[in-house]
DNA sequence: ATGAAAGCGCTAACAG
DNA sequence: CTGTTAGCGCTTTCAT
């Protein structure tokens, strides 16, 4: 395990490094016959490049920074992590590796650390803030980055989950199946997620010839305390079918009707615009759209590393998601 | 934004690089005044040091690398994460970013990786397999390594919970509080944590002048389809509470009660070893003991920067956890 | 097509 | 206590 350097491989073939250093990134016009030599020598000596030495010279750090929330729910960790894996899986494949860093509220002192301090030369935003500091802090420095899911900024690019169309193909799965009356459970207003949702779900009704009953779409259901209400409302109204923008409103929907005795899915269907373990754990396991976060990731990655070559690149939806009906749609 | 360098330093203050570099980082004799200038004009002009240099120049790169697995239960990445936000909120105040990288079974590919490319100049483990090839790999190399949890090599360093005193006063807590008649459902037999536990276990018993009785010790319930027998056999025998090893299970257990009609804590307590949430969102929600998995993360950085910077360290049981009484042993 | 030489920004002997 | 001088390993003009 002696670190074999460029030097060495220079002498030990009697060329000059910097032939080496040519051959060895493929820039440069060199003969394919010490071409092959030298990617030989490399390979059977196992040579590994020096990303330090290689970072001063071409101010570079092959690392780029991912930034996780501190405080985050299971949904969010799972997501994260997901997203985390196919970031990872992706990037290594251009010799990048990923830097990790905490998110304190809106503040900007970790990610400055790490540009400031020449330790990335991109940064993944996972989650975003109204008015992102962040964000404000990376155009303002060209720092190379993309956000994945959704912000309000519209001038940033944009990984993110085809959020209307799941919802849309979901809610239009089930009244074919059969739903007459759906309620909306949904998140909340101000995330983009949400609007998205909302589009998918009205344009699936509409697209079914259906019209939506006002009365039967309540939002902001995140933790309120009225939805034991909501579901009362909901089934005198005589729908037949909730959908819940997310997995935690159809979790806690599910318990209020166990609670209430109410029967799913016999006096009331219930589906989720997006999935997580606890909806198949539950009695009956909860309908909801998957989705690939992986996917997400990787394609971060991807347009991440593009930026920072100097490659244009543009907002991605990643058209990946799954219905997945279960129980509580029968 | 304009970098600036110790160079620049230097000229304006018009020394040598060399008693720029001795007062920023301490090293060697200055006379305080030039040292208090220099310290200061860097302040000033937000003076950061280029990371790659320096990386160059001692050969450390002023990362670290976290592992993470690639497929993860809900509790584990509540577990890694949170360790995460110990690792790095206690690195970062060395200089220290932390990168991540994906395990992909019992394999060092990943780590091999980042090792011969220099990219990090330790490594924190989060979850060992039996023989694990990462560990023999780290060791042959000489790679600065803890290990977050347990893990049957003894030879390394490790930063665990205090997974059997946890254990001991969860148990010796409700034996005070009256439950006369214990059971016991364990996890995997090979894991250091199921021992650990169990010896928490057995020494409350004993400690409170009471027998265990074997046949109320069940071992690998995780994810066995016996549960619902079990709890039989544990109610017939006259038990009255049942110990679970960790959080899947009671919250299993649970479940199964709920089918079978037994009220819970009425005709049977119910309480684990491990906390997660899932376990305070049921109805009744259970008892759990709680660790603070930050300072398990903290405490694994500061030994590694340690270990990095030749200091000797040894294993550590971070003694702090909370035994969380909630509905399931009221 | 290849080589020589000059850095990238910092640290670390070795002198003074 | 401070400055001089070499590098660390690689990339990159600029010659040849």
């Amino acid at each position: 395990m002696d670190k074999i350097t460029i030097d060495d491989i220079a002498r030990a073939l009697g060329v000059s490094k910097t032939t080496v250093s040519r051959a060895l990134s493929g820039k440069g016009r060199i003969s394919d016959s010490t071409k092959k030599r030298v990617m030989e020598y490399a390979r059977e000596h196992d040579y590994k490049p020096n990303v330090m030495a290689r970072g001063l010279a071409q101010s570079r750090t092959y690392n780029i920074a991912v930034v996780t929330p501190q405080e985050n729910s299971d949904v969010n960790l799972a997501f994260f992590h997901r997203c985390l894996v196919g970031i990872v899986s992706e990037t290594e494949k251009s010799g990048y590796d990923v830097l990790i860093t905490v998110e304190r509220g809106n503040r900007i002192d970790e990610l400055e650390r790490i540009i400031r301090n020449g330790k990335a030369d991109g940064v993944i935003l996972t989650r975003t803030f109204f008015e992102d500091k962040r964000i404000d802090y990376l155009r303002q420095n060209q720092v190379p980055f993309v956000v994945v899911g959704s912000s309000q900024d519209s001038d940033v690019i944009h990984i993110d989950n085809d959020n209307s169309g799941g919802s849309r193909q979901m809610t239009d799965t089930l009244l074919k199946k059969g739903v007459k009356k759906p309620a909306l459970f949904g998140g909340p207003k101000e995330h983009m997620v949400t609007t998205q949702r909302l589009q998918g779900f009205m344009q699936a009704v509409s697209d079914n010839g259906m019209e939506v009953d006002d009365s039967l779409i309540f939002m902001n259901t995140q933790g309120d305390d009225v939805m034991p209400d909501d579901i009362d409302k909901v089934l005198k109204a005589g729908a037949d079918c909730i959908f819940c923008m997310d997995d935690d409103i159809a979790d806690r929907a599910l318990k209020i009707c166990h609670e209430k005795n109410i029967s799913v899915p016999d006096q009331l269907k219930l589906a989720s615009f997006y999935d997580a373990p606890i909806l198949s754990r539950n009695i009956p396991q909860i309908s909801a759209v998957t989705y690939d976060e992986a996917v997400l990731g990787m394609k971060a990655g991807e347009s991440l590393i593009k930026i920072i070559n100097g490659e244009a690149v543009h907002d991605i939806t990643v058209e990946k998601f799954e219905v997945m009906l279960r129980g509580s749609t029968f």
